[in-house]
RNA sequence: GGCCCGUUGGUCAAUCGGUUAAGACGCCUCCCUUUCACGGAGGAAUGAGGGGUUCGAUUCCCCUACGGGCUACCA
């Protein structure tokens, strides 16, 4: 009862543990922000815990690009390898001495023990002890005793061989025949047969943990409450569970989820970075680059998505409110998060989708939260743009832009004239008498137009119209070509306004320059 | 091959035994607009198959099929 107690007041503590080895996958930031939004429905706190056991496939700059994809999309660690925290490090490479430590322990009591198999032993088991019903050995229970490890040699030779520096693993002994089962938050009840499960190495030959044991001191240590993952990671989950029993832990056991996987949206299997590149779009959270290669792959940032947007999408990619509701901040999506919600199939990821968040976003961001992010896109395009007029601009585009850098397209008429119109649509609307109307219209406009908005200029383009005896509305569009370039953007008499009598006036001469040499 | 998980329209998905099986994306039609969008109205499109349980199954159980994951001294 006082356990209970204690169990039901332990803060929540989650943790998302990713791999400093590339770019931050969707799949990586949708599970940093389960955990997150779990955290902080509970009131909980949320670390960010660095996995680099794997001395081979660690990357430079990786853990800094995570921690700075994780902030890109607003989900602060309260603990990281950057802040430090009570807990820490938050590397497991820098907690080398503990997992030894436990190891040696289970070694011990009996449930781990060495083996000295060079990687040519086991791969030279695994070719004897092939056959068409079992393509893959295990080095387990039935295969065990014929390797060379602290079962099977006499203790001299064990202890020998331990100081010789020979190297040396150690493996979890998989007790022969019990059914390892628990309650997964999302998936109900999971049970396993220990039989099937091999001798997981938990202590490699360099001195590393493996994942195995790494997951669990750490979240022994750090007090994690709940721990979500990857579904991929569901049939490893009776080795950690028996490891926390072994350990002499399981009072203290996180409750498991094992979250669905984001699938390809075409073919078969799980989302990876070379789907993106394939069908052309992103899949890491911001731009990655390859210090090998110096390849760069695409992210959703770069490729002009809001932060909100982003992750509002992945949220909805496996969970619902069941409400209906589709647009969620994340301050709505922590209100109403709950793991019981979490759909338990995987889900195929849908790029359109995924654009259809973003204008919602774009929509409902304050025009004044979306200059600078406006600004910055044309910065990068090189386009010089002038404060005041991005401001004025913005209301009138932002409903046409999908992505941030549609900006681009959408408004830098704005700023810079036409560099190509599309003349086949002027052309169906042309004929001398119009071309006329124009060279008369911008003669009046030059000579001076008193009061400059959109308002005044098409009662002045309008009249003008009427008296040489053309509907106004079959000129608009020729116009609009001329100002814009193509049929699209804002009003035309807008645009007008919004450039300025010098700059209109400069635009519709310069293009019926260019359609005189078009014919 | 073995083990595990899953399966409602093209996609994301609601439904927690009784519904005309929501909604959204995408697609199509129309309206608004002499641009493009936005917006509005409408449309096509779904319970993998077979057995049970039940007065009644999309919903519960079993089998099959299909999909996915795992099967490393990678995470």
């Amino acid at each position: 009862m006082d356990y209970l107690c204690h169990m039901l007041q332990r803060k929540t503590r989650v943790r998302f543990a990713p791999s400093p080895t590339g770019g931050l996958h969707l799949g990586g930031v949708r599970t940093a922000l389960f955990n997150y939004l779990f955290a902080k429905r509970h009131q909980g706190e949320f670390i960010l815990r660095i996995e680099d056991t794997d001395q081979s496939r660690f990357v430079p700059g990786a853990e800094q690009y995570i921690l700075d994809s994780l902030r890109w999309c607003g989900l602060e660690p309260d603990e990281s390898p950057e802040q430090g925290g009570p807990f820490g490090p938050y590397r497991q490479s820098e907690r080398k001495a503990l997992y030894r430590q436990q190891a040696e322990r289970l070694v011990a009591s009996g449930h781990a023990y060495y083996a000295f198999d060079t990687p040519e032993e086991i791969e030279a088991m695994r070719e004897h002890w092939r056959t068409e019903e079992d393509p893959s050995p295990q080095y387990g229970q039935r295969l065990r005793m014929h390797m060379r490890n602290s079962l099977t040699l006499p203790s001299e030779e064990v202890q020998a061989l331990l100081q010789s520096g020979h190297p040396c693993v150690i493996r979890l002994r998989m007790p022969a025949d019990e059914v390892v089962g628990f309650e997964d938050m999302v998936r109900g009840h999971v049970e396993f047969q220990t039989a099937q499960i091999d001798d997981k190495v938990l202590l490699k030959a360099d001195g590393m943990p493996t994942y195995h044991l790494a997951v669990v001191v750490d979240d022994y240590h750090m007090h994690i409450t709940h721990a979500f993952r990857g579904e991929e990671w569901l049939p490893s989950a009776p080795v950690h569970l028996l490891l926390w029993k072994y350990l002499g832990w399981a009072e203290q056991m996180p409750q498991w989820a094992h979250l669905p996987l984001i699938l390809k949206p075409d073919g078969h299997g799980k989302l990876s970075k070379r789907d993106g590149e394939r069908l052309g779009f992103p899949v890491f959270a911001m731009d990655w680059r390859d210090p090998a290669s110096g390849e760069v792959t695409r992210g959703f940032r770069e490729m002009g998505f809001l932060p909100e947007a982003f992750v509002n999408m992945l949220a909805l990619l496996g969970w619902n409110d069941g409400s209906g509701q589709e647009i969620f901040s994340l301050g709505e999506l922590v209100a109403t998060f709950s793991l019981d919600r979490v759909h338990k199939g995987g889900a195929r990821f849908d790029f359109e989708k995924a654009k259809w968040y973003n204008q919602e976003w774009i929509r409902r961001t304050a025009n004044q939260q979306l200059l600078p992010l406006a600004d910055s896109v044309f910065r990068d395009h090189g386009i010089d743009v002038d404060p005041a007029r991005l401001a004025e601009a913005i209301p009138l585009v932002k409903d046409r832009c999908i992505l941030l850098t549609d900006f681009i397209p959408q408004a830098a008429f704005l700023f810079r004239a036409p560099l190509a119109w599309d003349k086949p649509s002027i052309a169906a609307k042309w004929n001398p008498q119009r071309q006329r109307f124009f060279l008369d219209w911008t003669e009046e406009l030059a000579a001076g137009h008193g009061e400059w908005t959109a308002t005044t200029l098409e009662q002045s383009f309008q009249a003008a119209a009427t008296a040489a005896g053309i509907k106004a509305g079959e000129l608009q569009l020729p116009l609009r070509i001329m100002l814009v370039g193509g049929k699209y953007g804002p009003p035309v008499f807008t645009i007008a306004a919004l450039i300025g009598q010098r700059e209109t006036y400069a635009r519709i001469r310069r293009a019926l320059q260019e359609l005189d040499a078009g014919t």
